[in-house]
DNA sequence: TTGATTTAGTGGCATATACCACTTTCGACG
DNA sequence: CGTCGAAAGTGGTATATGCCACTAAATCAA
């Protein structure tokens, strides 16, 4: 196969997400660096946040993200307390998560730069646009894709 | 507001974004493990494939990527002989990067798993929505968010 | 020509994430 | 009871990425 007639890498699912999300990356995170968390950080802390003291494990799940990942990536946040861990009392296998109150309060302060970065984004893709997108992205992560054993 | 009505984080384009991606990261990186390379890597490689010799800044551009993240993420790349660098005799700022022989062979490897995670994305999404969202998820990566300066 | 500016990359540092091996706890069972 | 297997985290190692400060090379201007 010729090399001009070659699929671009828009082909690929998996490399649009990768690439679209730098983009927003680098957005979302320089609108909220007044703040001093980037993006990332601050979506974990809100995740944390809306949930009732929740356990290392539930926390992943909902960002379907590897239980390791998530104790890498809170380390920052508790060196610089805006979280605190606790052990739970009726399984002491399970660590709980809480915001502390600067926690509570920085994440107050990075949740109004995400308004202003949130608004631009849909003003500059659409609002309905946007919706649907989240909406796929959204079902995407619920699916399973396991490939079927060749039984 | 009372933390029961507060909005999940699906509201939030980059959060929806990112869980996603890290969703198919695990899906594509576990069918194209066999190949000893990451769908990461793969990426890079089709990537660098493609073009004619490209510059590191051509291709960082072509991913939006940032420059020396580019240059961080070929290390292994070079390392492991998939890939070489060399000097544009025109223009000894400019770093070229080509496919080794044998990240040839090893792209044809990876690009028969990485049609099977492919195929199966598609089979589970549905064909027709898996291209609208590659085609957003592009527009989305060209796009410019940057907000007006406050003049 | 020479000094200022811009362009292309590099290296250091920090976060984001994944997988794997290992430890601690629980809970189920004989 | 003990034992054994499952469940929840931790730590190590490796890649992915970004920003910043710095260097080298090319360009532009006076």
């Amino acid at each position: 196969m010729p090399k001009d007639t070659l699929p671009g890498l828009t082909a690929c699912n998996y490399a649009m997400l990768r690439r679209a999300t730098r983009k927003l990356g680098q957005f979302y995170d320089d609108v909220q660096a007044p703040s001093g968390l980037k993006a990332t950080q601050q979506g974990l802390l809100y995740q944390i946040h809306i949930g009732d003291e929740p356990a290392m494990g539930a926390i992943a799940a909902a960002l379907v993200m590897d239980l390791s990942a998530l104790g890498h990536t809170l380390k920052p946040l508790i060196r610089d307390g805006f979280v605190e861990t606790f052990a739970d009392p009726d399984d002491r296998r399970i660590k709980r998560v809480r915001l502390t109150q600067q926690g509570r309060t920085k994440l107050d302060e990075a949740m109004k730069l995400w308004q202003t970065a949130q608004q631009r984004f849909e003003d500059v893709v659409g609002k309905e646009k946007a919706e649907r997108l989240r909406a796929v992205l959204d079902d995407i992560s619920a699916l399973d894709f396991d490939l079927p054993p060749a039984t």
